[in-house]
DNA sequence: TCGATGTGCAACTATGAAGTTGCAACCAAG
DNA sequence: CTTGGTTGCAACTTCATAGTTGCACATCGA
């Protein structure tokens, strides 16, 4: 009803890509320098650059992260707008959660049952 | 730092929880339904009750749902707050980006060195 | 041109998570 | 007590993904 559900897909792939730790923590480390590429946050991360690269192409296709590609080095900066869409929805959800709780505890104090639905 | 960093284990564990759209389904329904069990949840996505069962102890662990014991059968109920505090933790770090990616884009319009787009 | 540094691609391993099936235990109603 | 429906536990399979290593390709500087 209320939820938006155009950018489901947007949501899908910010929440999946925020799961990892790591890729949370790159996103930390791209917040902080404004710009980085993936040889340097290799260097401030445990795993290696192959793996902080995979990283940032799933961040990439979440929409969280922005390629530029400068001489022969990739610069990678964080992009908010997929990042403020989920939080919106988010932030809708949780709404909507308490709306239909209170409702429901509203309904149950006043019907005195407590029998919801299934027999 | 204005990030609330108290409940990084909440945020995560909702993270993880929210990364799976079985899960999400299933929070869905729940918040549609008010109460339900494993068993009636299961009727309603297409995996099996167990499997039902499982992705309910990974949202009641991060606090999403609450499991209510009523006779023979565990009644399972959405619970809004670390969502919310999810919720706050993500527009809390959108604006942090963009108040620094406004900081960064103000500092070199200033410093007229960084040619972004035309060489 | 030559070397050094950085990136891209591919093959491979492995751990965890999602899902299944089977069975035991439990509780309510006949 | 017995029966039908419901939950709980455990073993097992499968598959995605996080991680690795190795090498080829591009690019900057001397």
């Amino acid at each position: 009803m209320s939820l938006p559900e155009a950018d489901a897909a947007v949501v899908d792939g910010v929440l999946a890509a925020l799961a990892d730790p790591t890729r949370r923590r790159l996103l930390d480390l791209l917040s902080g320098h404004g710009q980085a590429t993936a040889s340097t946050l290799a260097q401030h991360v445990p795993v290696s650059r192959q793996a902080v690269v995979k990283h940032l192409v799933v961040l990439d296709d979440a929409g969280l992260v922005e390629a530029t590609k400068v001489g022969r080095e990739v610069r990678y900066t964080v992009r908010p707008d997929s990042l403020d869409a989920t939080a919106r929805w988010m932030t809708a959800l949780a709404a909507d959660w308490d709306r239909r709780l209170a409702r429901i505890r509203r309904f149950a104090e006043a019907s005195e049952i407590s029998g919801t639905d299934t027999p």
